[in-house]
RNA sequence: GGCCCCGUCGUCUAGUGGCCUAGGACGCAGCCCUCUCAAGGCUGAGAUCGCGGGUUCGAAUCCCGCCGGGGCUACCA
């Protein structure tokens, strides 16, 4: 294959839960690769578990992707010359090569059942040898079964493949026993589907999690043994790690769902700049990167061999910069979906005092609930009414937006003999029943002048 | 257990034998600004480069051993 033709590469998502966290990051590294070779991003579900597989999961993998703009060119959903991309729907092709493997004698039926299997595997622990399977159907099959799986006869040797992250990587196939390639329920396994498919499917390379870098050659010797080319190059990405420093999993660790970061406000754009530096790093001090600019950036070479811990901290200080990097009238455009109560133009004259205050979106939330929600009056001493009293004469003939409001409030507070501080505080008190809030006059202007004015009044009456 | 990958501030990282009294970012602390909270500005603390041996005039950088973490070792993917 000549250097200068196109890459072909791609994701094989399974659909057995929410989309996941290491997904986005796999696909982002393909687009990257893709792109910035002019190639082919192809999306493929690897849905060959029947136990866990469900359509809705599939819908969330196109769902949180299109989100964060890593769109694909070829997929079950859209097509391309090697449909189809469903691995449900390609049974009949990994029979075939199964059968094929079987007929030329590199493959074979097993009839053992779990019980025996595990037996093995149990006396092989207690003889302290590593485990292989005995090869006892191969050479010895039990009679009078019917139901059975397909095995792999491993032929062993030297495994040689280039990694892009890791250069010449070596493994010693006869450490590896016959693996089964065709469950029992006539599904293939993924060690099985997805060779296959890469090979007819044409990838020129295969980019994916670090956790497949021990299955690289269980692949490769299927793809000899099939006949098929092998892809160029293999790259395998350094695991996002969580917290206690194990790989990020579904089962264990259910922030790394994807729906959840679009729920909480990270805006797609920043999240993808921060995947790109959880193991890799341009070798330059800039920490803030367009797509493209992350396309001309990215290497392989650069690329980090240890895992990365997720850190939410830097991913909100991110966050943040791109919020506030967006002009007001993106910014509430963005913003209204998480506050629906909040009408347009009221959004709009809270945005700018916003913009410095929101890591995620939908801290928004907390800012602003105080317009549909009635706050607890809270009971004020006799100090502070008066100043209320003063607050409400200073702001009722004012024009009701932030800036007279606040020339008007520093009037009275000068007025008051008191600082902003004890003049300011027990009014976002009574108007929002909270310690924070925006400044003061947007607190104030955001609300409605009747409801504004009505609740300070009311706070005053409940003391009397 | 076997095989594979990895090991620099709390975290993400720069670093490929002398430019390293180990740089940056997030976070953290203090100060400034300030009506709260942020944002912003300034300053600062924070890494005996996992440990022990070598090689070398000189090692975070090369070699060996050990320790530690992770992954794979499934009729999950």
């Amino acid at each position: 294959m000549a250097v200068s033709d196109p890459v072909r590469v791609r994701i094989a998502p399974s659909p057995t839960g929410f989309a996941h966290l290491g997904t986005a990051s796999t696909a982002l590294y393909n687009v990257l690769f893709a792109r910035q070779r002019g190639g082919t991003f192809t999306l493929r579900i690897d849905d060959t578990d029947m136990e866990r597989n469900r359509p809705e999961y599939e819908q969330l993998i196109y769902e949180s992707l299109r989100w964060l703009g890593l769109d694909w060119d070829e997929g079950p959903d859209k097509g391309g010359p090697y449909e189809p991309y469903r691995q449900s729907e390609r049974l009949d092709t990994y029979r075939e090569e199964a059968a094929r493997l079987i007929k030329d004698g590199r493959a074979y039926r097993c009839y053992c059942t779990t019980e025996e299997l595990e037996a093995e595997r149990k006396q092989a622990q207690l003889e302290k040898r590593a485990y292989k399977y005995s090869r006892r159907c191969l050479n010895n099959p039990p009679e009078g079964r019917t139901v059975f799986a397909v095995r792999f006869k491993v032929p062993g040797g030297d495994i040689k493949f280039r990694d892009m992250v890791r250069g010449e990587m070596h493994f010693d196939g006869d450490l590896i026993g016959d693996f089964i390639i065709i469950k029992s329920d006539t599904y293939p396994t993924y060690q099985f589907a997805s060779p296959v498919d890469d090979a007819l499917m044409k990838m020129t390379h295969v980019i994916r999690g670090e956790e497949h870098l021990s299955n690289t050659p269980y692949q490769l010797m299927l793809i000899d043994a099939l006949g098929y080319e092998r892809p160029e190059a293999y790259a395998h990405m350094p695991l996002i790690l969580a917290q206690d420093g194990s790989k990020l999993s579904k089962r264990k660790h259910p922030e790394s769902n994807l729906a959840l970061f679009r729920e909480q406000g990270y805006m797609p754009e920043a999240l993808i700049n921060y995947l790109a530096l959880l193991g890799w790093n341009p070798g330059t001090e800039q920490e803030i990167f367009t797509i493209e600019q992350l396309v001309g950036a990215f290497t392989f070479e650069r690329v980090q061999h240890a895992g990365a811990r997720f850190d939410w901290e830097k991913l909100n200080w991110i966050n943040g910069e791109y919020i506030r990097a967006l002009s007001d009238e993106e910014l509430a455009r963005r913003i209204k979906p998480f506050v629906p109560q909040v009408d347009e133009s009221t959004l709009q004259r809270a945005v700018p005092a916003l913009k410095t205050r929101l890591h995620k979106l939908a801290q928004a939330v907390d800012y602003l609930d105080y317009l549909w929600t009635d706050p607890h009056p809270p009971a004020i001493d006799g100090e502070v009414a008066p100043r209320v009293g003063m607050a409400i004469e200073a702001v009722q003939h004012v024009e009701w937006e932030p800036e007279p409001i606040e020339a008007a409030l520093e009037k009275a507070v000068a007025e008051s003999g008191v600082g902003k501080g004890k003049f300011y505080n027990p009014l976002r008190d009574i108007l929002t029943g909270k310690r924070v809030s925006l400044p003061i006059h947007f607190t104030i202007a955001l609300l409605p002048k009747d409801v504004a004015l009505f609740r300070l009044q009311r706070a005053i009456n409940a003391r009397d």
